[in-house]
DNA sequence: CGGGTTTGACCCGCGC
DNA sequence: GCGCGGGTCAAACCCG
């Protein structure tokens, strides 16, 4: 149990030495002379990962930077000899030279191979503690509640924690068990408790060390939920007997909303739901069904679908909760989407500063996502969400929405998408991530990451669409912040060389590119995580090496969610954001979602009970 | 027979 | 305080 947490926290503190040794440029040397070298070898990423993973055995360590000394300063006696090549003893030398460093080069690449193999092994084994550490920890949270039952927060405490992942508190929460109480708690909670696939930065940001947090384990991902998930009803019978949920917190959860083209009466997202209820909500013809996830016995996360009022070919799926088990490999990709959408807004919500008790009412909150800067709107009096959504949820719920329907008739450009309307009932910031594509339905996710070349369009587009007047949302920041990082004046509006060049800038730059693969894969989920595993920023940064190489993991990844056949290929920036402050656009193809094997209640179906 | 679905009833929050 | 509507419960029902 410790040692996962330390080892979490290891890693938040591994990603955050990379991260500063990448963005520390040319300077990098002053950093470390390793990552330097690394910088310089094609499988550079291999390395670092295996560091990161690894930072207890600086004998990998050391065994990996020699290589890629060795390597380097082959490469320079390349360069440099043939101009002093003088005689043909000399030239036979080099020739054994060059002999010799080609098969040092393939001794590497094994030991790269190698590396590769006992990272994964290592993986693998991380995995497997996470999961008898959640065993462990779900035991004592139980007896503890056995126990104790008084103070809810305190029964609570450990389960939350030890679900959920990514969480990064600082403070006291972590030690859980004992200190939490008040109210205000759980707000902080839910802010900092971000989440699995999200923000490294932020653990990073925090003291890494910082309590190691209980989260390592498990592939929860929307931790804030988890806390305030259960409603006050609930809350209360389960207060009684249960141990697992309590309430204490006035904040309701943040729910993810993934509107998806769907035939199907529900999205197969890799979870197994029962249904519990349906009803049929007002101004909607369709019903609304509710399922809860059977996966766990006591997991709280429950999900809505219902279809679109105005297209019933659009499914609405609104999540709610966090798994507090080990999901199933299909079920990573989209517990990880609304992970991180709701990590997102979360996010949003807990940086604000004001008081934990209080929930964000006003103004943008930023929030560090890897290093990407979110913003999420605050107006606590908006909601956005999507034309077409007919859902427009509740209004007491921070809601998030997903976009993933490829064609929306109402629009022809795919990064117009994202509309501005608000609910004026609601009271929670609702934000929009739009992955849809004109384009191109079929194009998996994983492809999306692997091809990184032809996103390029997307991004010139993004760019261009970009709002460099406002530094308030994400897209802006992240343009922004490398624009000036590469000495690129934004103009008011990019031209084409710019934007050309921003683009290059943008996708040759390493932080950026760990940055966004980390938010992407936490959106998108990781295949080789096992749903059990936060994607872990090696992973991140292995699946990112955009144009580079093809990520073997995205590509794993592309077959783990057949089944749904989601995609994601493009982060998109919406040119609408000019007028939607805290709005991030993703525009990836619509997911052909296939029917799950549980549900069996279509959402359409006529009949229902109605109130 | 066990697990999932259906559906009427109930609870609760919120707006008026 | 009252009514409405969302969300959940739980008994009855269905299905493999």
């Amino acid at each position: 149990m410790e040692e996962d947490l330390i080892k979490s926290s290891d890693h938040g503190g591994a990603v955050k030495e990379e991260k500063r040794a990448d963005s520390s440029g040319d300077e990098e040397a002053a950093t470390g002379s390793r990552e330097e070298v690394v910088a310089k070898v094609g499988n550079k990423r291999v390395y670092r990962e295996d560091d990161d993973m690894k930072p207890s055995s600086p004998a990998q360590k050391d065994l990996s930077s020699s290589k890629q000394v060795s390597i380097k300063a082959d490469t320079q006696r390349f360069s440099t000899e043939p101009d002093s090549m003088a005689s043909s003893s000399s030239r036979k030398e080099q020739d054994s030279q060059l002999e010799s460093a080609k098969a040092e080069m393939g001794e590497v690449r094994e030991e790269n191979q190698r590396l590769k193999m006992y990272l994964n092994r290592i993986m693998k084994d991380y995995e497997s503690l996470q999961m008898q550490f959640y065993d462990i920890v779900r035991q004592d949270a139980k007896k503890s509640t056995a126990t104790t039952n008084n103070d809810h927060q305190e029964d609570e405490e450990p389960e939350l924690v030890s679900l959920t992942l990514g969480r990064f508190s600082s403070d006291s929460k972590k030690d859980d068990k004992n200190k939490t109480s008040s109210q205000g708690k759980e707000d902080e909670r839910g802010k900092q408790g971000l989440s699995l696939g999200l923000d490294y930065k932020f653990e990073a940001s925090k003291s890494d060390v910082d309590e190691p947090n209980p989260s390592p384990t498990n592939s929860s991902q929307e931790p804030k939920e988890e806390e305030t998930w259960p409603p006050s009803k609930v809350l209360k019978t389960m207060r009684s007997g249960d141990d697992e949920i309590l309430q204490q917190n006035p904040v309701k959860k943040a729910r993810v909303c993934v509107r998806a083209r769907c035939d199907t009466p529900t999205m197969n997202d890799g979870c197994q739901w029962r249904k519990y209820g349906q009803k049929i909500a007002k101004g909607n013809p369709c019903p609304r069904a509710y399922y809860r996830c059977t996966v766990a016995p006591s997991c709280p996360v429950r999900k809505q679908v219902q279809r679109c009022a105005e297209d019933m070919s659009i499914l609405i799926t609104t999540y709610e909760g966090t798994h507090n088990h080990p999901l199933p490999m299909s079920a990573t990709a989209m517990a990880s989407t609304t992970s991180a959408a709701a990590s997102m807004l979360l996010s949003g919500s807990s940086s604000s500063s004001q008081p934990a008790s209080s929930i964000p009412s006003t103004a943008n909150i930023p929030a560090n996502l890897h290093g990407l800067n979110f913003y999420l709107s605050e107006n606590s009096k908006s909601k956005f969400y999507l034309p077409n959504s007919s859902l427009s949820a509740s209004s007491s719920h921070p809601t998030i929405t997903l976009d993933l329907t490829s064609t929306l008739s109402s629009s022809s450009f795919p990064f117009n998408r994202f509309s501005s309307a608000y609910s004026t009932t609601a009271r929670y910031p609702s934000t929009s991530l739009s992955f849809g594509s004109s384009e191109s339905n079929t194009v998996p996710w994983g492809n999306g990451l692997l091809s990184c070349g032809s996103t390029q369009p997307y991004m010139k587009n993004q760019i261009g669409a970009l709002n460099i007047g406002r530094p308030k949302t994400m897209e802006n920041i992240i343009y922004q912040s490398f624009m000036q990082k590469n000495n690129l004046n934004p103009p008011q509006q990019p031209l084409p060389d710019t934007i050309a060049a921003a683009t290059k800038a943008i996708t040759a730059d390493p932080n950026f590119q760990s940055a966004l693969a980390a938010a992407l894969t936490s959106i998108i989920g990781t295949g080789n995580n096992g749903g059990a595993t936060p994607p872990t920023g090696d992973k991140l940064g292995q699946k990112l090496n955009w144009g580079e190489q093809t990520s073997p993991m995205t590509s794993s990844y592309s077959q783990t969610v057949k089944g749904n056949g989601c995609a994601t290929s493009f982060l998109n920036k919406s040119p609408s954001t000019t007028s939607q402050p805290g709005t991030l656009m993703f525009l990836p193809p619509s997911l052909p979602f296939s029917t799950p094997k549980s549900a069996s209640a279509s959402p359409g179906d006529t009949r229902n009970h109605s109130n």
